[in-house]
RNA sequence: GCCGCCGUAGCUCAGCAUGGUAGAGCGCGUGCUUGGUAAGCACGAGGUCGCGGGAUCGAAUCCCGUCGGCGGCUCCA
């Protein structure tokens, strides 16, 4: 992809951007500071702008949005009564929500046509500025048009219309300036969507595609995509014998293999040794607790619907979503002196939840998952650095698993303008009284002192904790997103995400600082003066769950793990028979180093065997012979396939290094 | 949960529109082959076509229901 261009020219007032950009090749749109223009723009004054060129960053979105245009338009033509909502560009392509009877992927192909037919004709895109007024009538037909126009025009505003023939979308633009832009779009998939995202509201025909500046950088894209479907952890994890999924007998739920069994114990052997060395001493907890407790910890109240449940003899019982209430049962054990704390608690935790069916999904979204989890008890003067060492674990981790750690930092924060998701304290503003109310909606509160209504949100314990979470943030100089109303109902946190081979993103690790949860289980710890002080907990995971951390690993790694994860870390191949014992002999030395090695003695050929082992992409495979036998060599071939002459001493270093340094 | 697509041998898939009771490749087993870096040869075993119901003389194929899987949406972290 193309730089922006730093090409910046004097556009005069009265005269167009198009007047001036349209000589050069490709240019899509206008850039004047940080305000796009369409080329039909005309100067308001004398401005210097450069030109947006359709392989640049900023031009492949207009491009797309203009595909997304090109998509309704098309739609429309084919479906007459289909009423088109929004359109907008994405990372990968653009997607048109349209509220019309369901289509299937085997209409795509005529829209696509449609599409392609509309480009080559090259029909202008205009634009029109319209009062409120005249959008509204403009628009009649069409309620979700009008509802967006009603929302994002003010009285007596006005705002944009982009005309493609008879085609009119209220969009603010800016846009290619014809159809002939779009000779390089494709058509994806379609799936539904909701209206707003709110499952009460209409369902949306959702149809995805994608548009390129021209179709060798398409057709580039598309084989990229197939290339990350290979890399899929489902189909992964089947060609290496790690997990089962049985959909009959436990949908959702993964099975593991020996060889799955062994990534997930090399992993939490790894987690065990950080987790030592940084004061986090492990617990175990039993998968089910009693009513009880998940009633007390809110989970009951906000969770429930998400829980496997039962009963028996009477008794309500809940399997564990979490792990936080086993951790402070633990705790709650006994009276800690300031002096104790901090009080850090591990645990390889699996919880059950009961996810949607729409929502399950391979190893990245189970029904059941092991957390490598901790809780932290902590004073108010632990937090930052607290936090700080768990953001170190992580980096660290991130650089034992990934060859090109990708990760990206959110700082999700409470939402001060729409509190009710949050536990909050409220401040009386009569008697002055702070009191922690868990809000549920809807309802009204009074102060339990003076039962005054008069009540103000108190935000003082959310700002301390997320400024916390920004002290360490800064001090580990990391880049990162506030997103406001995103943040645990108990507090706020650092979502840290990694990507699959699709691209999707997904939250692994978390640090979470809550001031909540203790209070409601009434921990304390006696501080310096004999006076009980509120714990502070802080909820944290560095791989997040072990199987969504492994299946990000299998696609970024393409199957080829680190060798510390590899199941099969070696496969010895003898030449013929004559070379047998040489081989065994080899692999016993590399058995007694605990490397995982095996012998390949079964009678196929070397080519055979190398194909056959291929699914299974171990680390390493030696081929020995009469060569190799006489000067106590091995011909190593590796992840990448290349294969190398070296003496076994070598070879028996390297690996032993590689395993133990677990190197990436 | 919602919309679309899908469910046939251990795996990948064909057959289904125009119903006549099942096919390929790989893998697996046996035999031959002593083979130097991505398929040596031959033979063989292997399937209640996800499950339940319906119309039909007859269903993998048509209809209804149901359970799963995939892509999104919503949810979740």
């Amino acid at each position: 992809m193309a730089e922006e261009s730093s090409m910046e020219v004097l556009v005069k007032k009265g005269q167009t951007f198009g007047e001036v950009f349209r000589k050069v090749k490709a240019v899509v749109a206008a850039k004047a500071g940080n305000t796009l223009f369409d080329l039909s723009d005309t100067a308001t004054q004398d401005i210097k702008a450069s030109p947006v060129l359709a392989d640049s960053r900023e031009g492949i979105t207009i491009l797309r949005h203009s595909g997304a245009h090109l998509l309704a338009q098309a739609v429309l033509q084919i479906y007459p009564d289909a009423l088109p909502n929004a359109g907008p560009p994405t990372d990968e392509g653009f997607y048109y929500d349209i509220f019309m009877e369901p289509i299937s992927s085997e209409d795509l192909p005529a829209i696509e046509k449609r599409m392609h037919e509309l480009a080559a004709k090259r029909i202008p895109i205009r634009k029109e500025r319209l009062s409120r007024e005249d959008l509204l009538k403009s628009f009649k037909h069409n309620k979700f048009k009008t509802e967006r126009i009603t929302e994002k025009v003010s009285p007596g505003d006005s705002s944009t219309v982009y005309v493609q023939d008879e085609f009119r979308d209220f969009c603010t633009g800016p846009h290619v300036p014809d159809t002939g832009f779009l000779k390089a779009t494709k058509l994806l998939s379609v799936s539904s969507a909701y209206y707003r995202g709110d499952e009460n509201q209409e369902k949306m025909v959702r149809i995805y595609g994608t548009a390129f500046p021209d179709q060798k950088s398409l057709d580039e894209f598309l084989r990229m995509r197939d290339e990350a479907a290979k890399r899929d952890h489902r189909k992964l994890g089947q060609e290496m014998d790690l997990y089962v999924f049985n959909s009959e007998r436990a949908p959702g739920f993964p099975l593991y293999t020996p060889n799955g069994t062994i990534i997930r114990n090399e992993m939490i052997r790894y987690m065990r040794e950080l987790n030592q060395s940084r004061g986090w001493q492990e617990v175990t907890t039993p998968h089910v607790f009693r009513d009880e407790i998940w009633k007390k910890s809110g989970h009951f109240a906000k969770y429930k619907p998400n829980m496997f449940v039962f009963e028996l003899n009477g008794d309500g019982y809940g399997i564990k979503p979490m792990n936080c209430p086993g951790h402070i049962t633990i705790f709650d054990r006994k009276v800690y002196s300031y002096r104790d704390l901090p009080v850090k608690y591990s645990e390889f935790g699996t919880v059950y939840r009961y996810e949607k069916s729409g929502e399950v999904g391979g190893l990245t979204r189970p029904r059941s998952f092991t957390v490598d989890d901790g809780h932290a008890f902590l004073r108010l003067d632990q937090i930052v650095d607290e936090i700080l060492s768990v953001l170190e674990m992580v980096k660290e981790a991130s650089g034992k698993l990934f060859e090109h750690p990708d990760l990206s930092f959110d700082l999700s924060i409470v939402d001060k303008e729409n509190p009710d998701n949050f536990l909050i304290s409220y401040k009386c503003r009569t008697c002055g009284v702070v009191s922690e109310i868990r809000k549920a909606a809807g309802s009204e509160f009074l102060c339990p002192s003076c039962s005054s209504s008069s009540l103000e949100p108190d935000f003082s314990k959310w700002d301390q904790a997320t400024d916390a979470l920004r002290k360490a943030l800064a001090m580990a100089g990391l880049i990162y997103r506030e997103i406001p109303g995103e943040a645990a109902f108990y507090g706020p946190k650092i979502d840290i995400h990694a990507k699959d081979a699709l691209n999707r993103d997904w939250q692994i690790s978390t640090i979470q600082v809550d001031f909540f949860m203790p209070p409601n289980f009434g921990l304390f710890y006696v501080n310096a003066e004999g006076k009980k002080e509120p714990v502070i907990m802080i909820h944290r995971a560095v791989y997040g769950s072990l199987e969504r951390m492994m299946a990000i690993v299998i696609e970024g790694s393409a199957g080829r793990l680190p060798t510390w994860l590899s199941p099969h870390q070696v496969f010895v191949l003898p030449v013929n028979d004559s070379a047998l014992d040489y081989a065994n002999q080899i692999n016993r030395e590399l058995v007694s180093m605990n490397v995982r090695s095996e012998v390949d003695a079964s009678k196929e050929s070397i080519s055979k065997k190398i194909r056959m082992l291929h699914d299974l992409r171990p680390s390493y495979i030696l081929v020995v012979g009469s060569k190799e036998m006489e000067d106590k060599s091995v011909t190593v071939r590796g992840k990448d396939n290349k294969q190398e002459v070296m003496p076994f001493a070598g070879f028996r270093e390297k690996i032993a290094r590689e395993i133990r340094e677990r190197l990436v």
